[in-house]
DNA sequence: GGACAGTTGACAATTTTCTTTCATAGTAGT
DNA sequence: ACTACTATGAAAGAAAATTGTCAACTGTCC
């Protein structure tokens, strides 16, 4: 379903020259790779397009390598792999305790790099989901992603593996619009990015067997033109 | 956020300076951390402080890393995760074949261990031993694992080891999804991690042996394109 | 040999996934 | 308000994958 050839990596250097570099070499062994010249842009590009590794400059203007670290880990659980000249021990120890998932000094080769991006992924491949316990959405509708289950109005219902990987997506992301080609990219892979009639399909699916009125949806909610968001259910319950 | 709290973890590796960097990251995490340099005394301590997690070292001098695991698997369940320096794909075989339950490679980031820990704690605290007593299912199943008797219907049944094997991994985590991977990895060992045509197989026996309508089973459930569960008795009992 | 556990092969039944088609709802322009 | 257009939703069924079962084969132990 989801093959490596779907990775989706981010980097971020203000050097052009050196995402050029690692793009080029990333994109032979098929990864899709996604630059950025800054620590801002690519803590929105995180959150927009949920990328399965970030490599991190850790030298940048402005927000540097560790400020940007830290302001990602705020947000998402994304796998980082930090870039930077010298291999100075503090700083390597300064990243990991930060959150960091693995450390390259440039220069570097190409294998290397290759090579620490697999393992990382190989490892962080893990199901990281919501790890608490059963998820409360409503009075009506509780998930557990751990125990796979799902209990609508009481009872417990059959999903099938894509529409429960679709409808993980969104839980998990909740409160934010998902794009059809990210939900389409994560759900059946980067090659199925256009074919919206299928998560148009499973959409249905999904509120069919969640929804109490599928003709006015509560949880899943039509972004038009753009895609889909899940209720933000955690600042709905608060009342704000 | 899963509460390391009073959780004991037992490091054996010959290399002062490993135990201490690990040492150091697990107890700012609340950990409390007990470090051994050779197998022999990581053995004593699995039986004496009774840990809740070991990490082992593979390469150790006299007693290695294998031969340890070996060793520990006949006195203790404690949950091991085996540490290396290569992911040679051999020894990670044998790890797994001989009780390990999970594999960290040098080099490795605080983090990694720190999510590799809480994975495998959370996987191995939940599922209540169900050793001590006979268990009743319902009033048509019961089943004592201490003296390997199965009881449907007031009779007893003859499992065969394997039927009662599989059996007793699906107890054992009732309630929870099992994949396909994790049984055969478990009853077959994980060389057949991949046979799913064999685990099809013994469902089938398994169930021509306890269900009462084998084409409605109500005690192992199929999750389809995912694995099998054993039904949760012990909350559907309750009512909730 | 005979009994038994384990494994492999074949195949039908069932379920899931995907394609196609058509209907409907929302939007912009007039 | 009407029309034209696009995005979305729903229905039906073909295609593909998964699952359950029967039967045959292998090897071991007595």
């Amino acid at each position: 379903m989801v093959s490596a050839e779907d990775k989706v990596i981010l980097i971020a250097d203000d050097e052009p020259r050196m995402i050029k570099f690692i793009r080029l070499n990333l994109e032979l062994e098929g990864y899709r790779v996604i630059g950025s010249s800054n620590g801002l842009e690519a803590l929105n590009k995180v959150r927009v397009e949920l990328p399965d590794l970030v490599l991190l400059d850790v030298m940048m203007p402005e927000m540097d390598g560790f400020e940007t670290l830290e302001r990602i880990r705020e947000v998402s659980n994304v796998p980082v792999i930090m870039l930077t000249v010298k291999a100075e021990e503090e700083d390597k120890v300064r990243g990991l305790e930060l959150g960091a998932d693995d450390y390259v000094t440039k220069p570097f080769s190409p294998r290397e790099l290759s090579s620490r991006i697999k393992a990382v992924l190989r490892r962080t491949e893990m199901p990281s989901p919501i790890e608490k316990t059963a998820l409360r959405v409503d009075e009506d509708l509780s998930i557990d992603f751990n125990r796979r289950k799902v209990i609508v109005r009481g009872e417990k219902i059959k999903l099938r593996p894509t529409e429960y990987r679709l409808l993980y997506h969104l839980v998990n992301n909740a409160g934010w619009v998902m794009t059809h080609e990210t939900l389409l990219s994560k759900v059946w892979g980067y090659a199925y990015r256009d074919d919206s009639h299928l998560l148009r399909l499973y959409i249905t699916y999904l509120r069919q067997k969640i929804e109490p009125d599928t003709s006015n949806p509560k949880y899943i909610l039509t972004e038009r033109g753009v895609g889909y968001r899940f209720v933000d259910f955690k600042r709905e319950a608060e009342g704000g």
